[in-house]
DNA sequence: ATAAGGCCTGTACCATAGTACGGAGTCAAG
DNA sequence: CTTGACTCCGTACTATGGTACAGGCCTTAT
């Protein structure tokens, strides 16, 4: 039903045909099933799993903590322990993230609101602000 | 008062010296005033852009789009109606990013409740419901 | 049935973002 | 006033994440 070949499905991702064989190689997608001709044939999963691994690296992730992510799962071999611990560490990081781009968001909308009534401040620069100094 | 060598800058930010003087180099990074022997002197703005840099790049921007972000400043110099455009597109792109992050951690936070409650679930991959799956 | 376009493999190459020298001068604690 | 750690500069190398062929075989619309 939802079948494609390689290139159709890089292009309803929108990557390229190559980066879904550079995936392949480095078992972030696992091996497609082939048609006699030997062609790639993919599957629904195959989709939202590369749309995902695309998301995921917009946000910062390495293809290695992509990975990461897309393996953890509490199955009956996996230990629900580790799984829990793996989880949490990447929670955290996400948390980070989180406030982080929260702060960003925040500036840029200050910046648009001025820009909006013409208020011209000095040039310092704005976004500096958007971090937040831990305590020393 | 608060003024470093290159190294403790470093040290304090928490990335290595050599990386400080690659952004000097693509002029991410102000050349910083010297001492008579040369020495590269850093002050308080330098470390708050770097740590943004830091952030930023964890973020998933390119240095390039961290030195965009950090250009962005309403002055006499520039366009008011210019400033705003970009402004926006960067706030479009975070407020993607926001989403994305935000299901993930859902999905995380579900895997870790699981854990806890030693329910074992399918082996099908549950990170994969994090995405949004747009309409075709 | 034929031609345009898609797919196959392998290998080579690319951009980004750093890291790693090496040899020489500098700083600062004892 | 020495000694160990730090800094300077330039150049070369690295890792990650792909891109780009080349030469040859499929597919599919006409």
């Amino acid at each position: 039903m939802h079948d494609y070949f390689v290139g159709q499905l890089a292009k309803r991702v929108g990557i390229n045909t190559e980066a879904i064989r550079y995936y392949e190689r480095i078992h972030l997608l696992p091996r497609p099933a082939r048609k006699e001709s030997g062609y790639r044939v993919y599957g629904e999963t195959d989709f939202k799993r590369l749309l995902f691994i695309k998301r995921a690296k917009e946000l910062g992730f390495t293809l290695k903590e992509v990975k990461e992510l897309l393996d953890l799962k509490v199955d009956s071999d996996a230990h629900c322990g580790d799984v829990k611990q793996l989880a949490e560490r990447k929670m955290a990081i996400i948390e980070q993230k989180l406030k982080d781009l929260k702060r960003i968001k925040m500036v840029l909308e200050k910046l648009i609101h001025q820009c909006v009534h013409e208020e011209i401040s000095s040039d310092a620069c704005p976004i500096l602000e958007s971090i937040e100094l831990e305590a020393e």
